[in-house]
DNA sequence: ATGAAAGCGCTAACAA
DNA sequence: TTGTTAGCGCTTTCAT
């Protein structure tokens, strides 16, 4: 098989044939290709017309193996479709592509192996830099050897253990803390809080703002009142039923993501009962249930832009020491946050 | 400046250098790094050994130039960040990964001029192939000429006017008819609908399907129940009161998309009423609202992968008349769709 | 089985 | 201002 079979199409002229039938070198052709001032305008308006009549597109495989620089960047996120991280995905398109560049994205789908494959795939590509999101239990030695062979990186949503770089996150301790501290001051002093696998660093986080706000509000801890692990509908309604069932039962719960403020909801329908609760992450349609479900925001937005910025920086040579950036997260109050414990009829109906 | 000036990182190992720490020639050193099969056990070590050391990953840029194949697709879609086309998106990544391409994403933000500059940097990326949603309003002479220079394309959601290429598209006329048929068999007459932008392509086959289950019912079109337009809240809630006022109210509303949907809920729970609705879309935490929305699903993945295997077919030289798909809808019953007319206390409160 | 060498399309240095 | 040319890192003949 032939090099360029693809079916009966001729291959693409080159910058060759553009200087050819402009009449000028290749040299020059170059040059007005790439807008340098140093041309005449007869050659130059001889360039374009060659362009327009061959339909000639540069080549950027081989502008890039000469320049040495590929205008791309990498995106390695947990999934493309979670909507936090599709809007992380869409705020760093946009940078991308405001100063030129591509964007290759790829989802590790929560496997270190997957999220390997694919950076190193991203580094054999010759990405300018990389923005990572890494699942949990990565072995980050091969990205200690990119890093160091130069190849910028800015973590995103978690901290690397061993890579010295750039990182953005979210202050999800304080923002737990700020949400509990929403419900203690509705009067709910009995706080359950229901969140993802106690392994992910975000999960950690977010139980520690939990447990913060409450003693230092002066409550006590209940472990109890604490479910952390995989998210499944049949165990939270299962593990709310249980809470309920207590003496002293919840009036309120912290979820500490929005998959679970989901299945929190449904377990709450389904046990018939209705508990204050602020939900952890915003998302779409927070406010079309009734009542509207207070969140804590994260920036999803803000984390791309910031992350591009950190590395646009690097890529400009910046020898700046490591920054690691703390978003701050907003409560946003729409109805569920509100309840006041007085207005809770506590346990199992 | 020079060329390699990334701070003070020296320039990444070669296979040249490779080849010259294992001992061997170039020609052995690159014959291992395809797993060839006409080498030494012994010369396949020793190369294996050296990259181990240096630390070499293989240039894609140069390997492409050489061998005319980037190993790269490129997807272009309204919005990464929007919920439907992040699972194309998703669908589109899993299948390009499995083949060991990489995928170039973009967001055409509904811009025309948008769209044709990334499509055209994506050309010059050389891509080996090109999956589109494209923008309303969009000029195609380009992407003629970039098809027909031999750019393998497949459009997605909408079908372009003047490009010859395969496409899949959901059957929107069909799932509306059913859509708005499951409220007719519920008793309802008179079906208010609300939608998108008129110019949309999808917009319009919504309509369309609307309009062709209310005749083929014996049902009379009324003008002053249909509303399309761009979306805003206000002009719902407007639009709304404005039916309910008339002297025959419409008991059941058909939402064109899951916007215009979560618009709608807004508008009855301010207008103080309580229609059935279904809605085309499916949307996450259709089922959290009560009552949960009744809903005629896309399938996004569906339409990734089938786009991903009419362009793969053709990126093996598939000389097969061009093909147009067509997904089926799937008719979701959650509740907000079942609710009979007899049910429904019709007009103003 | 292997090394040498040509050449993919481009940019940049040099010469004119 | 311009044309010529070397060479980016790789794959792939062609000899050996």
């Amino acid at each position: 098989m032939t090099q360029h079979d693809r079916g009966d199409h001729a291959r693409r002229p080159t910058i060759k044939d553009v200087a050819r039938l402009a009449g000028v070198g290749v040299g020059t052709a170059s040059r007005v290709l790439n807008d340098m001032p140093e041309v005449s305008a007869a050659s130059a308006q001889a360039v374009h017309n060659a362009i327009e009549i061959l339909g000639y597109r540069r080549n950027d495989s081989a502008r890039t193996l000469r320049t040495g620089a590929t205008q791309s960047i990498g995106l390695l996120v947990e999934d493309v479709a979670d909507p936090f991280f599709s809007l992380l995905n869409r705020a760093v398109e946009d940078e991308v592509v405001r100063q030129g560049s591509v964007l290759l994205t790829a989802s590790s789908s929560k496997s270190a192996e997957r999220a390997r494959q694919l950076i190193l795939t991203f580094c054999s590509r010759r990405v300018d830099g990389l923005i990572i999101t890494l699942p949990e239990g990565s072995d980050e030695d091969y990205l200690v050897l990119e890093h160091t062979a130069g190849v910028p990186m800015v973590f995103v949503d978690r901290p690397p253990r061993k890579v010295a770089a750039d990182v953005v996150l979210t202050d999800n301790r304080g923002g737990a803390r700020q949400g509990v501290k929403h419900l203690i001051a509705g009067g709910h002093r009995r706080i359950a809080c229901i969140t993802d696998r106690a392994e992910l660093y975000t999960a950690q986080e977010r139980v520690a703002g939990y447990q913060e706000a409450l003693t230092e509000s002066g409550n006590t801890l209940d472990p109890a009142l604490v479910f952390s692990s995989a998210l499944q509908q049949e165990q939270i309604d299962a593990v709310l039923g249980r809470m309920l069932a207590d003496p002293d039962p919840p009036t309120a719960v912290f979820a500490g993501n929005n998959r679970s403020a989901v299945m929190v909801i449904g377990a709450m329908r389904r046990n018939g009962v209705r508990l204050a609760m602020v939900a952890f992450d915003d998302f779409e349609l927070a406010d079309v249930v009734e009542p509207g479900i207070t969140v804590v925001a994260q920036d999803p937005q803000g984390m791309g832009v910031t992350a591009m910025n950190l590395l646009q920086a690097r890529l400009q040579g910046s020898q700046e020491p490591l920054k690691t950036v703390v978003l701050e997260t907003r409560l946003i109050q729409r109805g569920s946050g509100e309840i006041p414990a007085s207005e809770i009829r506590p346990g199992r109906p």
